[in-house]
DNA sequence: GATCCTGAATGACCTAGGTAGCACAGGGCT
DNA sequence: AGCCCTGTGCTACCTAGGTCATTCAGGATC
């Protein structure tokens, strides 16, 4: 068991970065941390028990784990996020309670901060000006729904893709982060289309000159093309 | 100005069920109802100002709001959700305080209970247990709209249009409700399509038998021809 | 009654995107 | 080296659902 003066000197920018304890103070955190420990998942690995979050709350300190869905029919696949470094989870069992129908699995090796639901609820309720900052998140997080529902309604699979890609280049380095080494595969289960059309699509970007793609390899070539593409397709829906 | 005292005799029933208020008792209601007021809109007017939200918070206690996105290019619209009595809006700003870009229009004569924002805030502040509820309630919708993407993905509008039907059915009466007066192009907007296409889904429902249509009517005849076609949807869908 | 207006019904057409299949390339393994 | 496995690239095909255009039907109003 890692003392919580030991994890909050591990962890501080991190804890420190996550919007849902936005404002702790040091001593705040260390009395928080005392009821955390560490857990280490390895790489694709996966979590099928709905019931496992009932009990645990999580924040992910390393690596990426996407939260998907899949139905029960076709047995397609839907990656609702890809949690990050930051990231927390299950929000919607800390909310409600309820067994959330989700899958989760580690794309990397991961590390994770793991507390009990009951102690989590005991600390808010004994801090409840934490509450607004929960609140706050879960009003993110609903507008990030909001606006995966209007993309899937209003935009065809080249725009879902674009922005797929735009909004995840890191600004500085100008480079693709978190899904440059995803298979097609896996792009295709995060804007809810299928390999083959996705790479269709990635064939016609790379040709125009705007990316680059190898095996498990997706690289920028130019952002300002891709801008000048989603423009394009913005034009065509009218 | 209607004393506290009137607004709940008046609508003491709606404001019970209300689930994000749950379990006050009469004079927890009489406190915080001091600081609403009662507004009546009339049927067919829009709320386009995304400001309003951020000042006030409502209750319906009368008719049917919907609450809808416009794509900036293409202009069509799509139904996130249709507000009925005892539902509550709008709760992004309420938790985040951040203008929500939505619009509003009334389906029917409304009334609605009014209060200030800050009221709201404060009050919470000073019975921090009933943020408990809030958070409650945030889950559910996030779970609705989790729901929603879920469906857009892995179903085809047949099946998104029976589901639509069955879930408005109400169980003791056996009668289609809430939607049953909307003309088709509402119809689409609910689940994402085209007026041209929802009709055309609906004649083959009446062909089979399993429900009857007039002008600005719906009606189910008979359910498990409903559950039938759903089965058989899913089905197909292997 | 005549005139509008909104919405329903229908048919013809078009296309984005899903599906299936196969050849091939790279990287890791024994 | 030879093998296997996972991804990729590309073809050819199919269809659900979007689009457009026109006719028809029911209420409301004058």
């Amino acid at each position: 068991m890692i003392s919580a003066e030991d994890l909050y000197s591990n962890y501080q920018s991190t804890l420190n970065s996550c919007e849902l304890f936005a404002g702790l103070k040091k001593d705040q955190w260390l009395d928080l941390l005392n009821h955390f420990h560490e857990e280490k998942w390895s790489k694709n690995s996966c979590i099928i028990n709905h019931q496992k979050f009932l009990f645990h709350f999580y924040i992910i300190t390393r690596g990426r784990i996407k939260m998907y869905n899949v139905d029960d029919f076709s047995h397609k696949e839907h990656t609702l996020f890809l949690l990050k470094k930051g990231d927390v989870f299950d929000l919607f069992c800390l909310l409600d309670g309820i067994k959330h129908k989700v899958y989760y699995e580690c794309l990397d090796e991961i590390r994770v901060l793991a507390i009990p639901m009951e102690k989590l609820r005991e600390w808010l309720n004994k801090n409840p000006w934490q509450y607004e900052h929960f609140l706050s998140y879960a009003g993110g997080m609903m507008r990030a729904l909001e606006s995966n529902v209007s993309q899937l309604i209003f935009t065809n699979i080249t725009t879902r893709l674009l922005k797929l890609l735009l909004e995840n280049v890191n600004l500085k380095s100008q480079k693709l982060e978190h899904i440059n080494d995803l298979p097609n595969k896996e792009i295709a289960n995060l804007i809810g289309s299928t390999r083959a059309v996705v790479n269709r699509h990635l064939q016609q970007l790379k040709q125009n000159g705007s990316i680059n793609i190898a095996r498990n390899q997706l690289e920028i070539r130019d952002i300002s093309l891709l801008l000048e593409e989603l423009e394009k397709q913005n034009g065509n829906q009218k």
